[in-house]
This record gives C-alpha cells, structure tokens and sequence, in this order.
DNA sequence: AAGTGTGACAACCGCCGCCCA
DNA sequence: GTGGGCGGCGGTTGTCACACT
C-alpha cells in the first residue's frame, strides 16, 4: 500500500510543485497531451509520480479552471447537490465548470459546512440541527447521498431550499434518467421523484443564475472573434462584450456568464454586478498566448515571471501577486474538458474562417497571415520575467469604467483593481 | 516581537473499479 | 477467471499566511 506503482521505481519529489515543474508540465500537455499519466512524469523530465502530474493539472493548471472566490449562487448549488448527491465532490464539481472536486470539497470543509452550522442546518442531513439526533455526530460524514437518503427513506429535500424545490411541480419527464434508481433510492408507490430527475430539476432552478453553468468565453482578444465558443458567439449579449479595439499585447479569457458582462466597457473583462470585488473576475482571468508560441521560450519566461505555484509565495512577491493567483492557459475556444484532438473548432484569422482540428489550433498547425503575425508579435517582446508586460486594454478598461461609474466605485473594487494594475505593472 | 490559533488550499494517501493481457 | 496497471475518487494531512493575544 501506499502510493502508485510508479512511485517505487525511483525516488520522486513530494510537496510543492516549483514554478519549474509547473512550466515542465504545461509545456508538455500543451504540446503531447496528457495521454497515460505514468508516463508524463518521464518524457516531461519531472521526478513526481504520474498521479501527482495529474492531480497538479486537473487541480491546478488545466486551463479552464475558474479560480477566484466562489459566487453566492456556486455555493447555493453546491450545498443543493450535496443534499442530493452526498459527498460525490466529483459528480458535484461536474455541475460546476470551472471548479475542480478538491476546490469544493476544501470549499465545503472549510467554508459551507461552518456556514450551514451556524443557520441551524446540519450539513450532512440538511435538516435543522435540532431535528439531528444527537447534534454532536455531525462530523460524520454520509458516505454519500444515496446511502444517506435511503437510510432516511430517501429525502432529497431534506434542506429547505430542497423542500421548496420539491414542493414545486416537477415536469414530468421521459428521458431515460426518469426512471427509479433503484429500490432503496426510490421507495415503492413513492410520488417522490427519481435523484436524476430531481438534480435536473435542481439545476434547471440554477440555470439563469448559476454564473458557471456554461463556459462562456469573453475577453480581450488581439484578434476580434478569433476563436469563440458557440455559444458565446449565438450569444447577442456576450457577444457585445466583444472588445471593441484590439489589443495585440493580450489575450485574455474570462470565464463569466451573461450577469458578468459589462457591454459598455471597452474591453472584455467584465465586472461582476453582484459582486464588486475584481477578486472574483479578474483574479480568475486567464491569459492565453498565441498558438504560435507553443513551444518556444514565451511560455517559459512568461511563466516564469508570471506564475507561482501557490498563491502564497505571491503574496511574498506583491508586484505580480494577482496575475500570478490567477495564470492559467487558456483555450479561449470551448470549455477545455469539452476539447479532444480530433475536435473540429472554428478558428478566424483576419477575414478566412478555418475549421481546424483542436490538435492543430494548439499548435498552431495552421496558416497565419502576415497581418495575423503582425498583431501577435508586439506581445513577445513584453513578456518577460518579473512579471511586468503592458496590458493597455485592461488599463483602458479602468480609466473609462472609472469615469462611467466613479460614484460607485468601492474601496475594494479600487483596491482590487490596484492589486491587479500593480501585478501588470501598470500603476 | 514572539507565540499561538485559525482558515484556506494544495497535495498526498489509500481504496476502488475498470481494462486488458 | 485473475492479477497487474492505471485513472479516479474521497478523506486526510501539510503548509502557509494572517489574525489575534
């Protein structure tokens, strides 16, 4: 016990991962994929066991991961699921793009079960405490939902935002997930609906409100709609997000839903209007970096002077803290997890559309007009270590939102924003 | 200023199930 | 059928920063 197969072969580096390593890694991905994840470790030169390279890219460095603080609405859905779904953080974190299973599970540990303690409501039954027998055993936790829910007779609302949800009169359905789980998830002659049923229920009572329920991409792209998801780009209102000048010196990705879209800024990156804090929405903002640069020393210095593997040792480097917190690769195409190499994406450069496999995007295997490498060029020589390089868009974006809405503007929007300009170099 | 407690989060550990030879 | 390799999952631990005394 204890440990891969692969761990025994030689000694392997444990804990933190180096900057180094990191940039090992992404660069490897990026240009191979992950394939068998016991063999990444060696053709990626690191000397971590393959279940550790892969624990570090899916928590961490897979580029559409969302970072920042949890929305109110996440964190709402999240304690809904897990009266439905128990302690399956994986099936949870599948209903939040952009959240990985470790991100909710240390979310819940941390933050929601305290939370939930203090309304009053257990977090493993989701009743009232008071209806808890004992009230001291709550830190046992239901192996999961559907043990949980049969040993009380299956109780999907047992929350109060489950019972007002079931309350309602739930659409009858005829997909195949509509019928009974089996005999202990759903009780004989019970009116009670199926959990598949009841989750899409739960979710479709999310849909409108859920910031994450679809991978939305926005930001600021050199190339005006170069690669956009489609249904961002059937989208009327994400699509005036589109920037309205250019900026050649950054890609940025925003995962955000149409609530985050602010048309009337310059620039992509959008506020959250429920939430003033940038924290949220910049801080989880990605940079994407040509094609092109696949492969060669951008990434690299880029990285290098730009990301850090823990936030922590940021805060030790304060003049690229909030661009560090937040790096990541980004695609800036469709969600990640929904890209396979054989996936057509439909990329734009200048005024030819190409459809191009995903593989070929990723590295850049495609024709790119002079006029393409003209505007994606300035950013080479701007990236560099220690983390300062111009982002005129973003600069542009604060001067102009400060101007629109200054009577609004909070301490810590501007403070955030300060953190942020700070990181670029910009202040 | 030093020690301690706490929260957040990254990473590890151990187990399980699937696949394949 | 069986055993090894592997990916995935959930529980737990370790580490760091920050607040508080």
């Amino acid at each position: 016990m204890g440990g891969h197969s692969c761990c025994y072969k030689q000694k392997l580096r444990k804990g933190l991962w180096s900057p180094e390593e990191d940039e090992k890694l992404i660069k490897h991905i990026a240009k191979y994929g992950h394939g068998c994840w016991s063999s990444v470790p060696k053709q990626a030169g690191l000397q971590r066991c393959g279940k550790s390279c892969r624990l570090r890219w899916i928590n961490y460095l897979r580029p559409d991961l969302k970072r920042g603080t949890f929305s109110q609405q996440e964190e709402d859905l999240i304690i809904e699921l897990h009266a439905v779904l128990g302690n399956r953080w994986s099936k949870i974190a599948a209903h939040l793009p952009g959240r990985t299973d470790n991100e909710i599970k240390n979310l819940w540990n941390s933050c929601i079960k305290k939370k939930l303690r203090q309304r009053g409501i257990d977090p493993n039954t989701h009743k009232p405490l008071a209806e808890v027998e004992g009230g001291d055993d709550d830190d046992k936790p239901p192996s999961n939902g559907e043990k949980n829910s049969s040993s009380s007779g299956l109780q999907f609302p047992a929350s109060p935002a489950n019972a007002k949800l079931a309350a309602k009169e739930l659409t009858p359905s005829t997909s195949a997930v509509d019928k009974p789980l089996d005999e202990s998830t759903t009780p004989k002659g019970s009116s009670m609906p199926t959990k598949e049923l009841f989750l899409d229920q739960l979710l479709a009572n999310h849909e409108s409100t859920l910031t994450c329920r679809s991978s939305i991409s926005m930001g600021c792209f050199p190339l005006p709609q170069l690669s956009l998801a489609p249904d961002f780009c059937s989208n009327p209102t994400t699509l005036a997000a589109l920037p309205m000048s250019s900026n050649p010196l950054l890609w940025l990705n925003q995962t955000a839903t149409q609530y985050d879209v602010n048309p009337e800024l310059n620039c992509g990156i959008a506020r959250s209007t429920d939430a003033p804090s940038l924290s949220t929405t910049i801080l989880s903002t990605s940079m994407v970096l040509p094609p092109s640069c696949a492969g060669d020393d951008t990434i690299s210095n880029w990285y290098a002077g730009n990301c850090d593997s823990s936030r922590r040792s940021m805060v030790n480097d304060g003049a690229s803290m909030a661009l560090q917190s937040s790096c990541s690769f980004n695609s800036g195409i469709s969600a990640w997890s929904d890209l396979t190499p054989d996936k057509d994406v439909q990329v734009q450069l200048g005024e030819d559309n190409l459809d191009l496999k995903w593989s070929e995007y990723l590295h850049g295997a495609f024709p790119v007009t002079a006029a393409v490498q003209a505007q994606c060029q300035p950013l080479y020589p701007d990236i560099k270590r220690g983390g300062r390089f111009a982002i005129n868009g973003l600069s542009t974006w604060h001067q102009s939102s400060q101007l629109q809405q200054q009577s609004q503007a909070s301490d810590i929007y501007s403070k955030d924003f300060h953190s942020v300009s700070m990181g670029f170099g910009q202040i």
